[in-house]
DNA sequence: TGTTTAATATCGTTA
DNA sequence: TAACGATGTTAAACA
């Protein structure tokens, strides 16, 4: 097969180069290493990026079906009438191994970008967003610390209420789970140990769910609504506030 | 631009076919849904297949900096100078836009992959191991049940030692955690309610972290090293056996 | 280097 | 549909 033998020359000469090479083809996919899989031969698009990360995507679904992590050791060759390529990582030991029986197309490009990806209304937006304006969670609450390390992880806001009640804040971006109401519980227990006095406990989510609200209720814990979303636009609105005051200071 | 509308028209033919569409250009792209996210001007690949996800895939990565699951709603049309695509969903609401400003290459194939996807050794697999060969345990382990609902989750096995004496077995395929060891411990407190007296706790992983084994040993628990990989040999062992007995009767 | 946690996690199963 | 756990999770932050 002349057409894959050119092809093996253009793949190396790529891996060399650092090129993205983009291969749609007829191919079988073993992996084995953290786990083992078998694909028998079908029309699959095969990436390998210039990191050496290697992805098989198959015609429908989000996900490939099967992958390789940057920096694994790539090797290519012919076994008669097949293109092998073996895809090979030490720590873990996994290997990957493509068998190409025919190419559909193959091209190599070397591509430029240097752009930043900015993400916002993550979890971390949300504990901004009450950070600099605690009245999210009530009116008079006061910051005391975030992040504040406990025996088990960290809690994410200490604050005081308007009475001088201690406050232990949980956030969650996605709808709230009775392993979050637990987890808040036993931080709010640390609390307890640590000042002699049980604090509140609220956990903030955009929802809860029906068996975190039952737990929420019996172990006394409040909540609050908040939304990545909602969060994300009131740290937006008062940024650009604190920018109007600069300017006008 | 006449390349960028001669490319209009074939992704908009390779959508309505049912293609997987690969797009190699410069282009800009914003996600607003779940999340928000921007990313600048730069050269990656888009990949829509013919279920309609999409993925962008910049030049180094293994995971794709923005996609859209299958069965998003996908527009394009031209403005200006540039090929815009616009692919929706409304179940969440998010929206992913992508501004092709240059472009390096497309190309659309009509793909035929019905070939099955084989996956072994997964913690099912080690679960089943033991199960088939309670042994693994210990000497006169025997099963009770699998997948016994509690309160909080499922345990995965209990089962009882040669002294009769209640085993909740925890399996983890990768090494276990503290969460893992406490889950465990949750699962025995359980158990301890429901029959009166304290079982023992196993958990049955290919290590333990530090501080895993440290918690382990203060609670009582023991643990049992097993891997996927041997425990796929086991079972692949015991059903070449069982072919051999079978054979034989 | 190892551990912990977040993620537009995704994906499947089960109640 | 909601809830829950497994995933070859991946990837980043942190000690």
């Amino acid at each position: 097969m002349t057409e894959l033998a050119d092809a093996l020359e253009r793949v190396r000469e790529a891996l060399g180069a650092g090129k993205v090479v983009l291969l749609v083809g007829e191919m079988e996919v073993t992996y084995e290493g953290r786990s083992m899989s078998w694909l028998g031969r079908g029309e699959r698009i095969l990436m390998i990026k210039g990191d050496r990360s290697v992805l098989i995507h198959r015609p429908k679904g989000c996900e490939p079906v099967n992958w390789q992590p940057p920096g694994s050791h790539i090797e290519a060759w012919l076994e008669g009438d097949r293109l092998i390529l073996s895809c090979n990582r030490t720590a873990p030991p996994e290997r990957l191994k493509i068998t190409v029986s025919r190419l559909v197309q193959l091209a190599t490009h070397k591509l430029a970008d240097e752009a930043e990806f900015e993400m916002h209304a993550r979890e971390e937006d949300m504990k901004l967003a009450i950070i600099e304006e605690p009245c999210i969670i009530e009116e008079g609450f006061r910051i005391v610390e975030s992040e504040r390390p406990v025996r088990e992880g960290a809690i994410d806001i200490l604050g005081v209420d308007s009475q001088d009640r201690l406050v232990v804040v949980e956030i969650k971006r996605e709808r709230a789970s009775k392993e979050d109401v637990k987890q808040l519980s036993r931080y709010a227990d640390q609390i307890e140990l640590e000042f002699g006095r049980r604090p509140r406990s609220i956990l903030v989510a955009p929802s809860l769910s029906t068996s975190a609200a039952s737990l929420a209720a019996r172990l006394g814990i409040e909540s609050r609504r908040l939304s990545p979303r909602r969060a994300q636009e009131i740290l937006r609105k008062r940024r650009g506030l604190d920018r109007f005051l600069a300017g006008n200071g």
